[in-house]
DNA sequence: TCTGGGGTCCTCCCACCG
DNA sequence: TCTGCGGTGGGAGGACCC
């Protein structure tokens, strides 16, 4: 679900591309959600579709009929509708993707064992070692193309390449439903052609800099001694963007990727001054993070809390704690701790998050008793209460302080921008 | 135009320590 | 005893990714 648009290239008709040393794929599905929401409404396919919604919404994905008229994802929607109106919307279902993300996934792990996914629609894969089985690289990408279509049902795009970053630029240029083989040999042509923003790393802000300097393309990236750009974009980002520039790129497909932080977050769908709301949903918050970090086997040290105002401006704040935890009891006294340090007078918040950071396995965690404390407690609870919600649902048991007062039906400002 | 949600990584600043 | 310095870790914010 790439947010990049890289030009396709003009390749030369019936030239058998040169795939000697491409071992990395990138895989990435077309128009993941809106592809998957054809599925279930396949008398809408041909027509504009835009998966997203709520009132402070944005766009998910949209079929390419859709982005004819200018819509992408992370548009807000009412731009999308205004700039399509005759597009279809419709609201994500999100099992939906992950279970059709499963099945691409198995597919992508009987081909070969390096396997790395980046997000439910996109993964990395190193085929070197499935060569003597199924073929060159070219044709496991083909086969794989094949394989997706026939058991998901739906297209995806494939970029092979000597390195990873270069793959998933062929894969983008490759969009929709394409193939694109980089051979190593024109790797710095392929590059050369393109502008500052397809490369890693260069997001607006970044871009903005760069043309700045008069550096449009990713040869004038080249070009440029490493310093100058050290100088203008700091050390790591400067000295990145100059090594992918020439192709340089050593990462290797990681099969395994440890998660260093869990959290989340929710937009009012209307800004709240109401500290008691704002109470609730760091409760809400604490509950649904610490939940999935005990789901995942994980505890974590430092608890971040995360306001937006009205205005968009965000700040966050952050405590660290002397031991691990996955007690949503700890996670939420600190997020509410922090908060109450805020020492806000009914300012208008638009966003509330709380993360975890820090993580280490649960398993290895020296819980250290605190003077006074029973050893049957909160993670206790926490236990049995996860126990239910996998018996009868997420929400069969919660605190008190979540039910909805009686009579408390519809305008409760508290309901999800963005269901998920 | 009016901006979701879940993340990672980098930079800067500051406090603390030897 | 005071000061400077480098290393380290925490905290905050920002840019970027999908």
């Amino acid at each position: 679900m790439s947010r990049r648009r890289v030009p396709r290239p003009v390749q030369p008709a019936g030239e058998v591309p040169d795939d000697t040393g491409c071992t990395v794929l990138h895989v990435d599905m077309d128009a993941f959600f809106a592809s998957v929401e054809l599925l279930r409404h396949p008398h809408l396919r041909g027509r504009p579709v835009i998966v997203g919604g709520g009132r402070r919404g944005v766009v998910l994905s949209a079929t390419y009929e859709a982005r004819r008229a200018g819509v992408h994802a992370a548009m807000p929607m009412g731009r999308a509708r205004r700039l399509c109106p005759q597009a279809v919307v419709l609201p994500p279902h999100h099992e939906d993707y992950a279970r059709v993300s499963a099945g691409v996934m198995a597919v992508f792990r009987s081909t070969t064992e390096r396997v790395e996914p980046l997000s439910l629609d996109e993964a990395f894969l190193d085929v070197a070692a499935a060569r003597r089985r199924l073929g060159g690289p070219t044709a496991i990408a083909r086969l794989l193309r094949d394989r997706i279509a026939d058991e998901q049902g739906i297209t995806c795009s494939v970029g092979v390449a000597a390195t990873k970053f270069v793959a998933k630029l062929a894969s983008a240029a490759a969009k929709p439903d394409g193939l694109l083989v980089v051979p190593r040999a024109r790797t710095v042509e392929f590059l050369h052609e393109l502008p500052v923003a397809a490369l890693w790393g260069v997001g607006e802000r970044t871009e903005e800099t760069l043309l700045r300097l008069g550096l449009r393309t990713v040869a004038d990236i080249a070009h440029t001694p490493v310093e100058t750009l050290r100088r203008a974009l700091g050390e790591a980002t400067g000295r990145s963007l100059h090594e992918l520039s020439w192709g340089r790129d050593p990462r290797p497909v990681h099969a395994e990727r440890e998660e260093r932080s869990v959290g989340a977050e929710q937009t009012f769908a209307r800004d709240v001054d109401d500290p008691r709301l704002v109470h609730r949903e760091i409760l809400r918050l604490a509950e649904r993070t610490a939940g999935r970090m005990r789901a995942a086997g994980l505890a974590g040290r430092t608890v971040v809390l995360k306001v937006r105002f009205a205005d968009f401006t965000t700040l966050t704040r952050s405590r660290t704690l002397p031991e691990p935890t996955d007690v949503t009891r700890v996670v939420h006294a600190t997020a509410h701790g922090l908060y109450e340090a805020l020492g806000l007078q009914r300012a208008r918040i638009r966003l509330v998050g709380v993360r975890v950071e820090g993580l280490v396995p649960a398993s290895a965690q020296h819980r250290q008793l605190v003077l006074g404390e029973r050893p049957q407690g909160w993670r206790e609870a926490d236990e049995a209460v996860d126990r239910v919600s996998a018996r009868f649902g997420r929400g069969a048991v919660r605190p008190a302080s979540l039910l909805p007062p009686p009579g408390a039906e519809g305008g409760d400002p508290w309901a999800a921008a963005a269901p998920r």
